[in-house]
DNA sequence: AATTTTCTGTTGTTTTTGCAACATTTTTAT
DNA sequence: ATAAAAATGTTGCAAAAACAACAGAAAATT
């Protein structure tokens, strides 16, 4: 597998017009895309990060997903359910490139470079999708809010070390962490008093 | 995406000797594979049903994922971590094919027939994979065991309305709803008394 | 620079979940 | 066919999480 690979070097390549391809830029707070019907809508994060959000009825938000550079998402990747209605909002600045998806092995008339490249390396981005995905799973089915976090700070600290900075606000993470946020900081005051780590706001310490 | 595609007919097709592949039999509650270490190993489930599985510290069971026909895992999946020791069970005799991933677009010397047709389908299972994992983390973000409960039947409901056979005992289903059994009987019970559902064992019927 | 809004940490209270233990039924193995 | 093992449904109790409300801090907006 290539990690290497930078989607931006690649749209940058990509300079010919074609027609199955958008290129758009979203301001933050934008909404970047809805996942409402089954089309074949396929996307690419080029810069900037995004949430994949849903309300449920008590109006509590859930962030089921973070997007960041590379990132892959659209509405060919979710079965659409009218009880789930679920929004991809820029948390910042976005550049998101839009692919209607047929075929993967489908080229344009003209068989560009965007196509060429794309056939490349799709396979390293859906693969590392399900990493992610699989991770996610593994957080999620975590008990009690206490393994959660936890959990979640041992992912943050194999890339980052010991010390780090939550790439989320309190409020978002434990929306991401699907808890309340109440809790989830009288959790993180346990976890201070028994030494386990130091925190204020969003910068992490891992005493262990 | 062609929907239809059945892996059972691909394998039958695929006759000739690839070094790349194998098939085994496994026998229910064998292991079909560990996720330990970093490999490029991929796997496909002709027959069978299997559960990847994990057990916490506590001692209690997680079923991160049932597979069924067509289900596609292996380590090439996986973000393998030291604390997270996952495992794949055989719930019932498994016919599976594993094959070592390079690169998708890597054939064999000999261009066999099995790697022109992994190469033309890979796409739709992957992305199938995504659909399945992108519902499991809506599923496991609801914050309560009935919202867990309706969630799941709801997703059972779209494939076979509103009567159904549970495919997990309801001892498993709380394990892949990551909720203490004792407390998911007691809802199930609050649901019943609802009148929101019928249910005898595994068999459920919603009254919405 | 001032004002409004959002975020944060706290805590009391209520609700839900987890835990443990048990009797009964069902399934599996011998 | 019988015995052993596993699953099921219940319940009391303990623990954890959710809810609600608030004051102060930080961030965003104008």
């Amino acid at each position: 597998m290539n990690n290497d690979f930078n989607i931006v070097n690649f749209v940058q390549d990509f300079s010919n017009n074609c027609s199955k391809v958008q290129i758009k830029n979203f301001e933050k707070g934008e909404t970047i895309t809805t996942f409402l019907v089954n089309r074949n809508q396929f996307c690419i994060l080029i810069s900037g990060t995004a949430d994949l959000v849903k309300y449920d009825y008590n109006g509590n938000k859930i962030i089921a997903e973070r997007f960041s550079k590379n990132s892959i998402f659209g509405e060919i990747f979710y079965n659409i359910n009218t009880n789930n209605e679920f929004i991809v909002e820029a948390k910042e600045k976005c550049k998101v490139l839009l692919y209607s998806y047929d075929d993967i092995n489908e080229k344009c008339k003209s068989n560009c470079k965007f196509h060429q490249t794309l056939i490349k390396y799709f396979p390293d981005l859906i693969i590392s999708k399900i990493t992610d995905l699989t991770s996610r799973i593994e957080l999620l089915s975590r008990r009690t809010t206490r393994d959660k976090l936890l959990g979640y700070f041992d992912l943050l600290s194999k890339q980052y070390g010991k010390s780090f900075t939550l790439p989320f606000s309190v409020t978002e993470l434990s929306n991401y962490l699907s808890v309340d946020r109440s809790s989830m900081s009288r959790e993180l005051t346990v976890l201070k008093n028994e030494k386990f780590i130091e925190q204020d706001r969003r910068k992490i310490k891992l005493l262990y």
